[in-house]
DNA sequence: GTGCAAGGCCGCCAAA
DNA sequence: AGTTTGGCGGCCTTGC
C-alpha cells in the first residue's frame, strides 16, 4: 500500500439540497473504503454505532468498535476506520453555520464538550436505556430528513440541538470536569481557532481579537483553565499537524517543518523531539508499524 | 490595563 | 541527500 502524497480534506458532501445537514445509514454512505483511508472533514460528524467490528483511529487513538458508541469527529481531524465486519448505524454531519442560520439557537457548538475535546476522549458509550432513547431520536430525525416541506429545516434543526444537549449530559457524566461549560467552552473555541490557524504564524494578539479579549485575559484564562499556556497550546497544536503530515504523507521532514512555518528544518526536528520524544523519521518509522500492526491483528 | 525582567523560542551556522 | 544535534544571539512571550 502506498501512501498518498496529500492529506484528503473532505468537503461537504454534495446533496441536492442546499443545507449543510446529512443524517445517512452507513449501509447508504456507500463505499466503505473511503474510511479505510487517513482522511479529515471541513464538518462536524457524530456516528452512532450500532453494529460492525473493527478499529476507529482519530488522531492518532485507536478505539474499538462496539454497539452502542457514539463517536464525535471534530474538523480537522485526521481519522480512518479499519473493519472486518461492516459498520452498522447512523452518520450524522453539518457544518456549524447550520446551528447558527437565522432563526436558530442561540447555541454554540463550542458548549458541547464532546466536540474540540479537551483531553477528553471523542467517544461515548452508552448503557442499554440511554442508548434506546438516542436511538429513537435519530431514528425520528431521520425520518424527518426524508421529509420535504418548510418544516423540515427548523425540525432537524431543533432535532440535531435536543440530540446534541442530550449527548452532553450523557458526556458530562461520563466526563467529569470542574470548570463551568461557559469556560471550557472558552477554551475549546480558542483549540479550535489554533487548529485552523497554526499552519500560518499567528500572533497571540490575532487569538484574542477574534475572542474578543484582551491577549492579558486570553493568557491568564487560558492558563487558569487548562494549566498550560497559549504558547504551549499552540505549539502542541503545530505539533500535532506535524505528526498528521509525517504519518500520513510522503512530505520529507524539511517539507513537513516548511508548511508548518519552520525556516529552518534543524529547528523544526528539535521542536518536533521536544514535543513527542522523537524525532521526525523515527516518530513516521514507529507509527507506520503501529498501523501495520492495527491493520493485521484485527 | 501597563511595565519590566527572566526565560524560552526561533533562526543561523557547523558538524557528524 | 536528508536528518539530527549543538552553540550562539535577537526577540517574543510569560509571569510578576
Amino acid at each position: 500500500m502506498t501512501t498518498p502524497r496529500v492529506l484528503p480534506i473532505h468537503g461537504f458532501p454534495g446533496t441536492e439540497e442546499a443545507i449543510p445537514f446529512t443524517i445517512t445509514t452507513f449501509d447508504d454512505l456507500g463505499s466503505p473504503t473511503q474510511d479505510a483511508l487517513p482522511h479529515r472533514h471541513e464538518f462536524y460528524a457524530i456516528q452512532y454505532v450500532t453494529g460492525g467490528k473493527g478499529n476507529h483511529i482519530i488522531d492518532f487513538s485507536p478505539y474499538a468498535l462496539s454497539p452502542d458508541t457514539l463517536y464525535f469527529i471534530s474538523p480537522g481531524q485526521v481519522h480512518f476506520g479499519q473493519f472486518t465486519r461492516p459498520l452498522e448505524g447512523y452518520a450524522i454531519v453539518f457544518l456549524e453555520e447550520f446551528l447558527l442560520y437565522p432563526g436558530s439557537f442561540s447555541s454554540s457548538i463550542y458548549e458541547m464538550s464532546f466536540f474540540h475535546t479537551v483531553g477528553q476522549k471523542p467517544v461515548l458509550r452508552l448503557n442499554r436505556p440511554d442508548a434506546a432513547g438516542i436511538k429513537s431520536h435519530i431514528s425520528a430525525m431521520a425520518r424527518e430528513y426524508s421529509h420535504t416541506g418548510q418544516e423540515r429545516l427548523p425540525l432537524l434543526r431543533a432535532y440535531l440541538y435536543i440530540l446534541m444537549v442530550n449527548i452532553q449530559r450523557l458526556y458530562a457524566a461520563a466526563y467529569p470536569v470542574q470548570n463551568s461549560v461557559k469556560e471550557t467552552s472558552f477554551v475549546r473555541k480558542f483549540k479550535h481557532l489554533v487548529s485552523t490557524h497554526c499552519t500560518q504564524q499567528t500572533p497571540l494578539e490575532t487569538y484574542a481579537a477574534r475572542l474578543n479579549v484582551s491577549t492579558g485575559h486570553l493568557s491568564n484564562a487560558i492558563k487558569e483553565l487548562t494549566g498550560q499556556s497559549p504558547g504551549q497550546i499552540i505549539r502542541r497544536e503545530i505539533a500535532l499537524e506535524a505528526k498528521r503530515l509525517l504519518a500520513h504523507t510522503d512530505l520529507t521532514a524539511a517539507e513537513v517543518g516548511y508548511r508548518l512555518n519552520f525556516e529552518d528544518p534543524s529547528y523544526f526536528g528539535r521542536f518536533f523531539k521536544k514535543a513527542t520524544g522523537l524525532s521526525p523519521s523515527t516518530f513516521r518509522k514507529q507509527v507506520r508499524i503501529q498501523y501495520h500492526d492495527i491493520v493485521s491483528t484485527v
